[in-house]
DNA sequence: GTGCGACATGTTTGCGCAAGCATCATGACT
DNA sequence: AGTCATGATGCTTGCGCAAACATGTCGCAC
C-alpha cells in the first residue's frame, strides 16, 4: 500500500510519515514509542493504528546517534570453531534481549592486529557494554576499551588487574583442586596435558594451580605439553601417547580441556588402556560434546552459561545508572566424579 | 556550530579533533579512512599520526546514518541453545569480517511474538544483509523482510517460496535418502523418529522424505513422534523405548536429528540391544557433540559451516552490487556411514 | 603565456531521530 | 475570578559523519 503522500521514489519510510497519517508531529511518534506513558491513549492508538498500517520500522541507526546511546552490548569471543563459548553467548543473548538490547559479535581469531581491528570495528559501533571471553593484549587495546567509556565485563577468568567488571573463577585455583580432587580419589602419580601456546593463557593457569599442588603434596610434576596450538581431539590422543611413552608411572591425567580430555580417554580405549583401572583420566569444562556422547567423563564443570547472563545483567545494571553488587562476580567450578577418575 | 576547539568537557572524540591535529578539514579525515587512496600520501600520513596519536574511533553509527549503509550483516537463528548453528556462524562471520562487515546476532526464540520483536530490533538496524537459519512464519515479518529492500539468504533448507537467496539443501529428499540408503545396507524394518512440534519444519519434512521412501519400497511406516517440543537426548531415550515397545519387529530406527539418534544410541547400550545387530541406528547432522565421543554414530553429514561462508559470500557480492550466480545453492549431504547402522 | 584537465582539498548540506525547551489546554485550588 | 500545577504536544536543533558539489593548484601542451 502506497501513502497517498508518498514523495516521489519508494524512500524509506520516517517518523514524518507515521506522523503524517497520524496527525500528529514527528515528535508525539517518537514518544509513542520511547516514552508511551507521555502520550495520551487515543493519540497513542491512532499512531499505533498508523505504524501498523505502513509496516514502519524505526530507524534504530538515527536513534542511535541522537540519543548517544546504541542499545547494542558487544560480545568478543576468539572462535566459535570450538563451540566451548555457544553457552556464554546463549546466556548473554537472553539476558541482554530481555532489558531490550541486541548483540553485536565479533571474534577476534588469533592474531594481535585482528584484535585491534576487531576491537575499532566493535566500538566503533558505540556499544553500550561489551563482554569479553578473551583478554586483549596490546597496550593500545587497552586503552580503546577504557576510552570507550563503557561497562566492560571479561569472563572466564579472574585478572589481576580487570579493564572493569569480571564474571568468571580462578583457572589456577580451579586447575589445583583437580589435581587435589585426583589425589583424593586415591591417585599418587598425576600427570597434566596442557597447551604450549601463549594465548591459551587460560590453559596455562591451570597448568600453574596443578603445579602448586604437585608442589604441596610433595609430589613430581609429570607434564605433557601440546605441540600445535590448538586443543583438539587429536592432540588429546597424541597426549596421551605422549605420557604413556614418557610417564609410564602415572596412574591419572588431568587435561587442560575436555577436548584433549576426550582425545585422550578415545585414545586410551583404542589402546585397550583400563580407565580409570591404570589411568584415571579428567577434563575440564564439562563442555556439551562429552557428556551426551556417553564418555561420562570426570571433569570440572564451569556454568558456562550462567557466566553470559550474570555479565548481562551486570552490563544491564550499569547502563542503567546501578552499580552491580560485587564488580568481580567469582562463579567458581565444581568437581564433577563421573566413571573416568 | 557551538564547538569551540577546545575539548573541555571530555567530550568524545571527533573527525574535527583528529584534522585540527593534522591541519586538515574533517572532510579530509573521512575520505583517509575511506578512500585513502584520493589523499595525497603526506597529508594522509600525517592524519594517520593523528588518528594514532588521539587513539580516535569512527563512529560508525553517525557513518552509517551519512551513508545510509551500516557494514553489519545480520544473522538470526532461532536458538543457541543447541549448539547446531554455531559452525554456520563460523563460516558467516569468517567471510562477512573478512569483507569489512560486523555481525548482527539475533535469536529468536520459539515464539512468533518474539519473532517480529527481534525482526523490528534487527532490521532497525538497517543491516545491508540478512542470514536467516530459521524460517518466519507471520505474514507481517516477511511483509517486513521483503520491504527492507535488502539481501536475504534463508539457509539449512529449500523453501518452496524463498524470500530471495538460499543456501541449503532439500530435507525431503535428505530423509528419504537416508531411508534409501539404510534400506541399501540390507535393513528391511526401517523406523523413523521425528518431532511432533510444527516449529520443526525441518525434521517434519525428513519425515516426509522417509514416507516417500517407504511408499516407494512398498514397506510400512513405522513412526515414532516425539511428547516434547525440543530433541534432546532423553527423548531420543524415550523414543528408543518406544520404539522397542510398538515396533518390536523395527531392524533399524533413522531419528531426524543426532541428538535424539545418540539418545537412542545411548539407551540401547544401557539395555544392552545389540547395535546394529540387533537395531541400526541413524542420525541426522552429523554434528560435533557426537563423533568426537566416540559415538560412531551412521548420519547424514551437512556440511554446516560451508552454509554459512556461502551465505556470507553470496551477501557480500549482493551488497556489492553483483548478482551471485545460483540464487539458489543448494549444498547437498553425504550419507556417512559409520558403525551404529 | 594561455588554457585545460587532473588531482587535492574544502564547504555545504542532510541522513532520521531524540533532547530540551516552548506552548497550549485543562482543571484544581485559593 | 485568578493563579498555578499538570499533562499533552510541537518546535528547533544537533548527534558525527559522508555525498555532492565547489574551489584551488598544479603541470603540460600548444
Amino acid at each position: 500500500m502506497v501513502n497517498a503522500k508518498t514523495p516521489d521514489g519508494d524512500r524509506r519510510l520516517r517518523m514524518d510519515d507515521v506522523a503524517e497519517l497520524a496527525g500528529v508531529s514527528q515528535m508525539t511518534v517518537s514518544r509513542a514509542l520511547r516514552t508511551p506513558e507521555k502520550v495520551a491513549p487515543e493519540t497513542r492508538a491512532r499512531i499505533e493504528a498508523a505504524m501498523a498500517q505502513l509496516d514502519y520500522v524505526p530507524d534504530l541507526v538515527a536513534g542511535s546517534l541522537a540519543a548517544r546511546r546504541s542499545g547494542l552490548i558487544a560480545a568478543v569471543v576468539s572462535t566459535f570453531e570450538n563451540a566451548i563459548f555457544a553457552p556464554t553467548i546463549a546466556g548473554l543473548t537472553e539476558a541482554a534481549e530481555a532489558a531490550g538490547f541486541t548483540i553485536l559479535l565479533g571474534s577476534s581469531g588469533y592474531s594481535e592486529t585482528d584484535e585491534e581491528r576487531l576491537l575499532r570495528a566493535i566500538l566503533g559501533r558505540r556499544p553500550d557494554g561489551v563482554m569479553l571471553t578473551d583478554a586483549f593484549h596490546t597496550p593500545r587495546a587497552r586503552r580503546l576499551l577504557a576510552a570507550a567509556g563503557v561497562p566492560i565485563v571479561e569472563t572466564w577468568d579472574l585478572p589481576a588487574e580487570p579493564v572493569d567488571m569480571v564474571v568468571g573463577f580462578s583457572n589456577v585455583d580451579a586447575g589445583r583442586a583437580m589435581a587435589l580432587a585426583l589425589h583424593g580419589f586415591g591417585y599418587r602419580r598425576i600427570a597434566f596435558v596442557a597447551p604450549s601456546s601463549e594465548r591459551d593463557r587460560r590453559g596455562l593457569k591451570r597448568l600453574e594451580g596443578y603445579r602448586r599442588a604437585m608442589d604441596e603434596l610433595g609430589a613430581p610434576r609429570r607434564e605433557i605439553r601440546l605441540h600445535g596450538p590448538v586443543a583438539t581431539l587429536e592432540e588429546g590422543a597424541a597426549a596421551l601417547a605422549s605420557l604413556l611413552d614418557r610417564h609410564p608411572g602415572a596412574d591419572a591425567v588431568a587435561c587442560s580441556v575436555d577436548t584433549l580430555a576426550a582425545g585422550a580417554l578415545l585414545e586410551a580405549r583404542r589402546r585397550g588402556v583400563d580407565v580409570p583401572g591404570r589411568l584415571g583420566i579428567a577434563g575440564f569444562g564439562d563442555f556439551a560434546l562429552a557428556q551426551p556422547a556417553g564418555l561420562d567423563m570426570t571433569t570440572m564443570r564451569i556454568a558456562g552459561r550462567n557466566i553470559g547472563a550474570e555479565a548481562g545483567a551486570m552490563l544491564v545494571k550499569r547502563i542503567a545508572g546501578e552499580t552491580p553488587d560485587p564488580a568481580v562476580f567469582d562463579i567458581g567450578y565444581e568437581v564433577v566424579r563421573r566413571s573416568s577418575a
